[in-house]
DNA sequence: TGACAATATGCAAATATGTGCATATACCCA
DNA sequence: TGGGTATATGCACATATTTGCATATTGTCA
């Protein structure tokens, strides 16, 4: 593998690498949403989710159709879940207390 | 899922989340290697690398053991790369010019 | 023991990321 | 058309990450 790969794998993992994100991710996997309803999932500033959101999109995880006045999210790329998979696994070897949590 | 939740989990793939750092895990997953031997990836400092490996210990994908006055790392968590081929597939979805790269 | 090889850490500077506020844009409907 | 709802963006500030240099630490061996 070369930098260039890893870079544009990277840019993709780093798009998970959120707490907000992550949240995001785990509600459209229960199914399609707008920004107002996803932006119910925390006490944060419309503008935020707004902001998180493009970057998923940026990167292919999350697309978008608009109805109406509308912007519908959906999880382009449910493969991506395996890595929170993943990160369970790592934290059940590294702490069975942390991994309580997961 | 909550926010405690969603930040352990980010935590953990922000570990992954860097260039140099997907390189160290890529070049890991052939064998073991100790420091002086990943520095050879990159042209970058001793100490920038000794980071980046403190990083992946300190979420527990790579594990330690000396030789001598070596620090042998060891990949702990194969199933992390499995996230490279989320990666892989979400870059498929996005772009054919770009999942060529990969 | 003393010099050397391998690795880690303190510090400072550069860069990137995340956030809210204010405001812009787009769309709907009375 | 005008007002309201939904979403996005410019800006400024706060915080986090990455990096190299210099130096500390640890272990080996002549």
């Amino acid at each position: 593998m070369n930098y260039e790969q890893a870079k544009a794998r990277a840019d993709i993992l780093k798009a998970l690498a959120h707490p907000m994100r992550i949240l995001l991710l785990d509600a459209l996997s229960r199914g399609d949403r707008c920004v107002n309803e996803l932006n119910e999932l925390a006490e944060v500033d419309q503008s935020t989710i707004s902001r998180h959101l493009s970057h998923l999109k940026r990167v292919g995880i999350v697309t978008e159709h608009k109805e109406g006045t509308k912007v519908i999210h959906h999880l382009a790329c449910p493969c991506m879940l395996k890595a929170f998979d993943c990160s369970v696994e790592v934290m059940k070897k590294v702490s069975r207390r942390q991994a309580a949590l997961l």
